[in-house]
RNA sequence: GGUCCAGUAGCUCAGCUGGAUAGAGCAGCGGUUUUCUAAACCGCAGGCCACAGGUUCGAGCCCUGUCUGGAUCACCA
């Protein structure tokens, strides 16, 4: 059973028996003991003494012996001011060990495929132009979250919400269509969705040029930018587009095919992947039903012009609109509809978006508008919100061209992984294609760790100047312990070195690792709450660098004591097993060797 | 202007429901290899936790105000 439980809960027994005062257990605070201290476990007594109306030293000496007295695995005590630092037998700490040996599964659930799921989306990319920076931090908190859920025992489906229609589009298939001169991925080499983003930007440097020349004739900047022939060719393809017009639409089609080619090679890169995907132009007429539907209940109103809004001002907030006064929607209505499609589709436990903290507000209209509809399950929207990834100058901005490709800074670190791999040195018993793989695992530990170890709530800074670490904080250092443990394992097997099975005492840095393997499962069950990669990578850096102490304060192999290595061993193999749970819940590779 | 988020070492970041002397990594300086793999380890230096009040046994954390930065408040997505 849970130390903590049992403490707590002999605490309030203590409590009464002693000053018969009942306490509330949920205010009892504990914590592990720092490791200046001798201890496992310390308890705060500080905010109890009002109740015992004693000195916390005092308070502190009464609760120790009563714990030695009526907890078993309590060893001993000792008092500093408020704090009860409590030691626990060995045999307690060994016996967690040996259940955590026998279950490979050990702080994992099984999922319950039966449950009503909880759907995550995440990437929600448009198809004008490639992944960048700020999508890999989506993809890779979305990913993780969903691994982190699923750890926990939850049905968990990732779904993806293409936004495949639009003027942006348009602006790319005309581009296209006037510079392209038939070029295709399969003609050029290019990658599709790099090639379809170039012509996004072309779309822009021509329409700038003709904002210029109408300046320069006299209209205003405002007159220009809607008058310029190119924006308004655009937004006539736009209504073909919608009129299903043949020959635009199959330019639409091809040419977003070539950004799914591309899309899905950048998804299988990163290790991501999604149980099912939605388009915008599928789900954006449910939307305009919904609210039509709204506007006939009366729920909605609509102005003198035609278009159809929502009054949120009893909410605290202003008016919303959700259809154009030329019928069209926006995206406000896009989400309602794909929001009541997923609804439809999978009756979740809960809706999760991973989505940008800019988009806090559109989330909080969204919900509201929903409820206002009427439908109760408006309640299981989670917005995800995580904070924008920024460079030195400022938040990336993909027309201004100072955006950093996903592509490129994957294929950049997996360069490096290979060149820093090769200078050690060690791998020249791979062959190429092990070597390679080595590379990308090592590569898209650092990318992925870097992005993670940070507080998904916070926004993060990027300089493409300085390359990513590999040493300290990160992925490779903790695949590095790994590495070495497998090591370890290896030799200790070839040497049939120790029984498995046997057990001696421990000492003081032992248990501080086997208090980590201790906390394993509340781990995964406080990140699955708290929906934090962070806490996990985090944890799995503690837990190697952890590793990394031991191994260096303890010289295992030459170990006179044979029982005493072997239990060391055991550790190890815990605690390889325990990072490379908490590197596949983040989808982090391990390799057995580096 | 309203709303929301943030401000911790030179840099990038931790800091759990308020607890013991605020921690890592990088960068800087100095060390460590007859032991499994130096992508490691150890040491030194580096802090008015933006500022000012308040709450209490106790505040980086909670409250109020100020300053600074960011997001958002579109018939953009």
């Amino acid at each position: 059973m849970n130390m903590e439980i049992i403490i707590k809960d002999k605490f309030a027994e203590a409590f009464s028996e002693l000053y018969s005062h009942s306490i509330d257990k949920n205010t009892i605070a504990i914590q592990e003991t720092r490791k200046e201290f001798e201890g496992d476990f310390t308890v705060n007594v500080f905010p109890f003494v009002r109740f015992a109306k004693s000195k916390p030293e005092e308070l502190a000496n009464k609760l120790g012996e009563y714990f030695v007295n009526n907890i078993p695995d309590v060893k001993s005590f000792n008092v500093i001011k408020g704090f009860l630092n409590l030691s626990i037998k060995s045999s307690y700490w060994l016996d967690i060990a040996k259940e955590a040996t026998k279950n490979s599964n050990y702080g994992f659930e099984l999922a319950n495929e039966n449950a009503a799921p909880i759907v995550i989306e995440y990437s929600s990319p448009n198809t004008n132009k490639p992944l960048h920076l700020g999508h890999i931090r989506n993809n890779l908190l979305g990913f993780s979250i969903a691994e982190i859920l699923e750890a926990s025992g939850k049905n968990v489906k990732k779904v993806n919400l293409v936004n495949d229609r639009g003027i942006h589009i348009c602006k790319s298939m005309l581009a296209w269509q006037k510079h392209g001169n038939g070029e295709t991925p399969e003609t050029n080499g290019e990658k599709g969705d790099h090639l379809v983003g170039k012509y996004y930007v072309q779309f822009d440097k021509d329409y700038k040029v003709e904002i210029a020349e109408l300046i320069a004739n006299g209209k205003t900047e405002k007159e220009a930018k809607a008058e310029a022939p190119i924006i308004k060719e655009a937004q006539q393809m736009l209504r073909d587009w919608e009129a299903k017009e043949p020959q635009v639409y199959k330019l639409w089609e091809t040419m977003n095919a070539w950004v799914y080619a591309g899309f899905d090679v950048t998804y299988k890169k990163l290790g991501v992947d999604f149980d099912k995907i939605y388009y915008e132009s599928e789900t954006y007429l449910l939307g305009k039903d919904v609210v039509n539907k709204g506007f006939k209940d009366g729920v909605l109103y609509q102005k003198e012009d035609g278009s159809i809004w929502a009054n949120l001002e009893d909410k605290g907030l202003d008016q919303k609109l959700l259809l154009r006064s030329d019928g069209t929607s926006v995206y406000m209505t896009q989400d309602i509809g794909t929001a009541q499609l997923r609804e439809i589709d999978y009756s979740p436990e809960k809706m999760l978006y991973v989505v940008g903290n800019e988009q806090n507000y559109h989330f909080e209209v969204l919900t509201l508008v929903l409820e206002k509809l009427g439908f109760d399950w408006a309640s299981k929207i989670h917005h995800i919100s995580y904070g924008m990834v920024e460079l030195p100058h400022g938040k990336m901005k993909s027309r201004e061209g100072t955006v950093v490709d996903a592509d490129d800074l994957i294929d950049g670190i997996v360069a490096d992984a290979k060149r820093l791999t090769s200078e050690s040195g060690k791998i020249d018993n791979l062959s190429d294609s092990e070597a390679d793989k080595l590379y990308y695992q090592v590569g898209m530990a650092a990318l992925k760790f870097f992005i993670l170890k940070v507080d998904p709530k916070r926004k993060m800074l990027f300089n493409p100047e300085e390359s990513i670490d590999f040493n300290g904080n990160t992925g490779p250092f903790v695949q590095y312990a790994y590495a070495r443990i497998q090591s370890i394992m290896r030799k200790a097997k070839d040497a049939e070195f120790g029984s498995w099975d046997n057990t001696l005492s421990i000492n003081e840095k032992e248990s501080s690792l086997l208090r980590i393997i201790y906390n394993y499962p509340s781990v995964v069950q406080v990140a699955a709450n708290n929906y934090s990669p962070a806490i996990i990578a985090s944890y799995a850096y503690d837990l190697a660098k952890e590793y990394n102490q031991f191994y260096h304060d303890n010289h295992i192999m030459n170990e006179s004591d044979r029982d005493k290595a072997a239990f060391r061993l055991d550790l190890s193999k815990l605690t390889g097993d325990i990072i490379k749970s908490s590197m596949s819940l983040l989808g982090i590779e391990v390799p057995n060797q580096m």
